[in-house]
RNA sequence: GCGCCCGUAGCUCAACUGGCAGAGCAACUGACUCUUAAUCAGUAGGUUCUUGGUUCGAUUCCAAGCGGGCGCACCA
């Protein structure tokens, strides 16, 4: 039968239910009860009938048997059965026999245990909360074409019950990863996403069009810029979630928009937040996992500090055989060439490391790594190191051979500022499409003097992925991005935009 | 962007070498007052992603397009 007439024979229940008073779509329901806490009960709960309950859910299966039938309800916590018996439900019997898979119901009734042992309750009273017209998914396979799991996330959070769990999982991380920001004295603030210059990452831009101002505006890439104005400020210790929206491709650990949290503190140095990085990261996998032997695609990663630290020049040495500590960019690009390799253009020495590494030395890192000595070309943001003027006061986290965090001692000079930025637009001149633009009110900021700053980015999609098993990114997006449905209307087709005098109603 | 694979009923999947497009679940009718992938009897449901080509004949072969998955590239 095609979706229309199913569709069709569904909504002519509506005039059923309201030709027997009912009205399809309710106002309230007061919920007594949930569903895990009920079967929770246990033992406590046996063939006589016990306390009366009111619990509300989508009904996901039904077992009719004449004059009596089954049900399960899903409600937020799980699936709880429901008995219908004629005998003791009087006109409500009725509404059981209208109500079919997918409506949503509020069922009133005594728990009890039925003679094959399943916690039950009986329904005494039924109401129709909303009635659904579309058919649900197949009872046993499911739902499991990822194309309609992500595009009908609605969808799958009702049939496939673990994506609940990964996405509250989620939630819960987050929290947590509050609270232990909130518990050191940070601040979380929140800054702009439309930005008029962008900055604080390598990233191609989405670029957006203000009207009353009539300019062009970048969606962020990062953040950084403006914590940093903030720690200028007097802020000490401040902290985003934000989200990030990179111009790129797609793939399992990238999405467009995706989740960088930045926290920078005044007064410390990249050491401390290496520190901090460690300890918030295993705290915050050992609350959600019970671990910190994370499981990953069939290995187990060790996140258990302190964490191994690897240079990044020691380790492409010893891949390519050879000490590429003092080599300039000619060496670096036969080194490149011999492995067909290319690194981004206009990217000089630094980037043709970071090509050797990515491909070398970065899959190999599964266990959490902590990679320091960064060449200063790719890093203008970040101070040159005390101890070696050759690299630059800078981590990176990895793991799963993912990065997940990238940290420095932020830049406080604002000649040394300028000038790296300077660096940046002859990079752009040779071609490098990703160069970070100048930002003179960035440097206006420093040059009011800005305290030596630690400051860290965590990827969270990535940090949920690992915390919840994850294989790719769209697992841990709820809505993850996909080209357009076919025959979607797209706002051109819509209507003109409101104009002023419309907003804000 | 490139390569490989996929697209069949609402869902999950079949259909041999090119020969009438099928099943299970869901739906509909009936029976059934403790079932649980309920059971039993019956019924109905298709633009085989789209467009074009080859062919007597295309779900099947070819081309282009659309959408998706995986890999590569991009992306720190």
């Amino acid at each position: 039968m095609s979706l229309t007439q199913l569709m069709e024979q569904r909504r002519a229940k509506i005039a059923q239910w309201r030709a027997i008073g009912c009205e399809p779509y309710a106002y309230r329901y007061e919920v007594t009860h949930h569903a895990d806490a009920l079967l929770a009960r246990g033992d406590a709960v046996t063939q006589e009938f016990g306390e009366r309950v009111r619990i509300a859910g989508r009904i996901m299966t039904m077992r009719g048997h004449g004059k009596a039938g089954f049900a399960h309800v899903l409600d937020p916590t799980g699936r709880i059965q429901v008995y219908f018996k004629s005998d003791v439900m009087g006109d409500h019997f009725r509404r059981y026999e209208l109500l079919e898979v997918g409506d949503w119901v509020g069922i009133e009734g005594p728990l009890f245990r039925t003679r094959s042992g399943e916690i039950s309750v009986r329904a005494d009273q039924v109401e129709l909360l909303a009635k659904g017209i579309r058919p649900l998914p197949e009872k046993w396979h499911g739902l499991t074409d990822p194309e309609t799991r992500f595009r009908q996330r609605y969808a799958d959070l009702f049939v496939n019950l673990d994506v609940r769990e990964t996405f509250r999982r989620r939630a819960r991380l987050v929290s947590a990863i509050r609270r232990f920001l909130d518990g050191r004295g940070y601040l979380e603030v929140e800054t702009p996403v439309l930005q008029p210059l962008y900055g604080g990452a390598f990233a191609r831009p989405f670029v957006t069009r203000h009207n009353a101002l009539d300019v062009d505006l970048y969606l962020r890439v990062s953040n950084e810029l403006y914590l940093k104005r903030l720690i200028v400020g007097g802020l000490d210790r401040v902290y985003e979630f934000a989200r990030d929206f990179r111009n790129e491709g797609m793939d399992r650990s990238h999405n467009p928009e995706f989740t960088l949290l930045e926290f920078y503190q005044a007064f410390a140095d990249v050491e401390d937040m290496m520190a901090l990085t460690e300890q918030l990261v295993s705290e915050v996998l050992q609350a959600a996992l019970g671990t910190l032997h994370v499981p990953h695609e069939g290995r187990t990663l060790d996140f258990t500090p302190p964490w191994r630290r690897v240079s990044m020049l020691d380790a492409v040495s010893e891949k390519v055989g050879e000490s590429v500590h003092a080599l300039d960019e000619a060496q670096l690009a036969r080194l490149c060439r011999a492995r067909g390799l290319a690194a981004r253009p206009g990217t000089g020495a630094g980037g043709l490391l970071d090509e050797l590494f990515s491909e070398l030395v970065q899959p190999e890192l599964q266990d959490a790594t902590f990679l320091i000595d960064f060449p200063a070309e790719t890093s203008p943001l970040a101070r040159v190191s005390r101890r070696d003027p050759r690299v630059v006061e800078r981590f990176e986290l990895f793991a799963a051979g993912m990065e997940l965090a990238n940290a420095f001692s932020e830049q406080n000079d604002p000649d040394a500022q300028r000038a790296a930025f300077e660096a940046q637009g002859a990079a752009r001149a040779r071609g490098d499409e990703e160069a970070q633009p100048l930002d003179e009110d960035y440097l206006r900021a420093l040059e009011y003097g800005m305290p030596p700053t630690g400051g860290v980015g965590i990827g969270i999609d990535r940090l949920v992925m690992l915390a919840t098993g994850s294989r790719s990114i769209r697992d841990v997006i709820l809505f993850p991005q996909l080209r357009p449905e076919e025959g979607r209307p797209t706002p051109d087709d819509v209507a003109e935009p409101a104009e002023e005098g419309a907003e804000g109603r």
